[in-house]
DNA sequence: TCAAAAGTGTTTCCCTTACACCCATGA
DNA sequence: TCATGGGTGTAAGGGAAACACTTTTGA
């Protein structure tokens, strides 16, 4: 059905769709002590880029990010935070998705729609890792995880969009307290710390961490986990959502 | 000059900008202990809005938004953030714009290009209120401070808007030092104070501020100021920007 | 001499930091 | 019983809050 919406959206030419409108997606999730961001690859030419799409006619900005995340993680109530639209001028470079065009079969004529000047409206998405299904489709036939740390060149500016996202990121860690929708249901306290630690980039106290975060009031001691480890169980805990 | 650009925007029926895209400025000022906003308005339909324009094809889009506060205050070098962009789609509303349209003479078909949906990309600015010269236009004949507190009622989603650039502004003011392009260059420190108060919507104490904002190490003392008050007279300040 | 506002000093309080200590568990 | 990792206790440090005090000025 998602590859199904795909095909509507690069075959309508332009119809349907606001013109000259992206949106880009950055989408974030935690696994093996590692933040991943899910990239697409045009396999038949190797250019990567991150997963986007465009605003249909009588659809809600931010509805279209959210369909463009569902549509590459089959994944439905995801949390997102629009966080910057990119629209300088020379962002606008029509050669990688010639040739991506051209590698397909089509022989695009320069005024094609896709070809020309797009504003992004970004978005970072943070998801469950275990949880998602990444679902390419017939023209990105690849889409994968990627490590934050080891992101391969990509396509246009989305480089720089990805920075920005992680900027975001942070900045919204300890004011919305968002990690959580990259976390399981449950997790260990020492599990938490690591994601805190990855998104900032360096290590933090871990009586201090403990305590800060159980002091929020937002996290639900649920049992005792055994590792197997030669060590205390660690609790795993919850988190409390308002509508508890 | 700048009558002419606007002259331009809106005769050109829609060509040589990108369609369905505007830049929407929330303008903030400081004047008589109230944050002010600039605002445009349609005498003839008594339609309040606020300032905005279009995106060229070839213009940037943090360009355009300067070029459009830039055309409304007479001001050049304009501290600009880009807070959000609006999308849903129930914010598309023609019926201002028809009646503004028809009162000014142009019988609009319904699929002419102002009358199409529209995504805002928002910016507030931040001017010293004693630098700007409102300027209107021939369509919006109106273009004066309105107190932050007393906004009329105004065209489409433009109140939520604004409630939004508060909000961003707000969580600038400690982050990113915004304050100071809100003042003239040189100040007092009650003056400044009574900024952040009014920003904040909330009072600081009078010590903790001096101490808080000149260990910033940000503040250059001047001279003093004579008010001819019946008190000791404060120091000026100016704020070190970087390249000093 | 007094009132008003500006500038500075000082104490208290609280949160974070830093480190120590105990607990549970499997080898 | 020892090493390992989890949980908690506690003292030190730093910054904000609250209030007091001094200074300068015109009436």
């Amino acid at each position: 059905m998602y590859r199904e919406q795909r095909k509507e959206e690069t075959e309508t030419a332009g119809h349907g769709f606001m013109p000259g409108l992206a949106v880009d997606a950055v989408i974030f999730g935690f696994h093996d002590q590692q933040l991943k961001v899910l990239l697409m690859q045009y396999k038949k030419t190797g250019i990567f880029a991150l997963p986007g799409g465009f605003i249909r006619e009588k659809e809600n900005l931010n509805d279209a990010a959210e369909r463009v995340v569902s549509e590459r993680t089959a994944l439905k109530d995801i949390y997102l935070e629009q966080f910057y639209a990119f629209g300088d001028y020379d962002r606008y470079d029509p050669k990688p998705l010639k040739t991506i065009m051209t590698a397909n079969g089509v022989i695009p004529e320069d005024d094609h729609w896709l070809l020309q000047r797009f504003i992004s409206v970004s978005y970072y998405a943070l998801v469950d890792f275990t949880k998602v299904v990444p679902m390419p489709d017939r023209i990105f036939d690849g889409c994968a995880w990627y490590d934050l740390a080891n992101i391969p060149e990509l396509m246009q500016d989305h480089s720089l969009i990805i920075r920005k996202a992680l900027t975001a990121l942070r900045a919204d860690l300890d004011n919305k307290l968002v990690a959580f929708n990259l976390m399981p249901e449950e997790f260990t306290m020492s599990e938490l710390q690591t994601l805190y630690e990855t998104i900032l980039g360096k290590n933090l106290l871990r009586p201090a961490f403990q305590r800060k975060l159980l002091s929020l009031g937002i996290l639900e001691r649920v049992a005792k986990k055994w590792t197997g480890g030669a060590h205390k169980a660690p609790y795993l805990y919850r988190f409390i959502s308002e509508n508890n």
